[in-house]
DNA sequence: ATATTATTGTTGCAAACGCAACAGTTCGAC
DNA sequence: GTCGAACTGTTGCGTTTGCAACAATAATAT
């Protein structure tokens, strides 16, 4: 893997510069992310799954779906592996029966628990380039840009109607 | 599409924080991107690979693959399909008879110019939601952690030999 | 020179994902 | 209440992508 350091200098704004470095970033901290997840036997999609699930009431597919911003059928077929490994498993919804709730079994709150330090040791230390005030102020930017980002998506979605 | 404001709060530390926060900017980013290209008939890895080539010597596949952290079928395949678009093509490299380059025909030209001004002006519109002086911030955080994080990997990739 | 190793691009294969269509259910207007 | 619209989860299908294996070529060691 030969990392050119191509340049940015024949990038003609800002605005694209940060758009390929976080593209960049992605793509870098996924291939880390998979090398801390494969030994436990999970993906990163996985993962992100498995952190946002309980072993009581649960998520909604719906909710997994809309948090991690993955399509429903995605969603579907990342529980159905999980059911089948026994690390989740689906309880219907009693006062909606359209819908499910995801909950971890006990095998999978092991598995959470441990694949949650370990990633996280890893983050740690992978973020570590940063100072704690140089994360915090990211932190910012990034949650202003979110939001920005995600409204301008929902008017786009409003004017479809 | 329902975009709960999702807590951050219960997440531990900001490093875990940032890559939330990294991981929904790059979905947000894309789907932004997709809505810009989709008129001209390209998706955002044709862009990508469009962006990075010119009329003359083009550029061979490798570099391709590496400047844009994919696996080389993977560019194998983009290029495959534009090759048949009629927006590239390939040339043998007369000194090393495994490599070619590719390059942009004159419509291929045409629509990078269309694709990357249309991309520029929606990227500007969309990071706008930060000053020029936040986005030079951010610039300055992003090459620094893109260079150690890319270190990281390297180094990992040489243990293995 | 020759033999081993590395590199370049391609292909087969499987996994991951989104979109559209669908059935079952709930909500809302009237 | 009733009917149409919206929501929830699932499935079929096509696209994208990475990994491993491969052939052709180049680089390196001896």
């Amino acid at each position: 893997m030969a990392f050119d350091d191509f340049d940015l200098d024949n990038v003609p704004s800002n605005a694209h510069r940060l758009y390929r470095l976080i593209h960049d970033l992605y793509v870098v901290l996924d291939v880390g992310d998979r090398e801390v997840l494969q030994p436990l036997g999970l993906t990163p999609s996985q993962y992100r799954v498995l952190v946002l699930l309980d072993a009581n009431f649960g998520q909604r597919l719906i909710t997994l779906s809309d948090r991690l911003l993955v399509a429903r059928s995605t969603i579907t077929r990342l529980i159905d592996q999980m059911e089948t490994a026994g690390w989740v498993h689906r309880i219907d919804d009693p006062s909606d029966r359209r819908a499910q709730h995801v909950a971890l079994t006990s095998v999978g709150l092991a598995l959470r628990n441990q694949a949650y330090a370990a990633h996280e040791h890893s983050l740690e230390d992978r973020m570590g380039v940063l100072g704690e005030h140089d994360q915090q102020h990211l932190i910012d930017f990034f949650l202003q840009m979110r939001t920005a980002l995600r409204n301008r998506i929902i008017e786009i979605d409003s004017q479809r109607e």
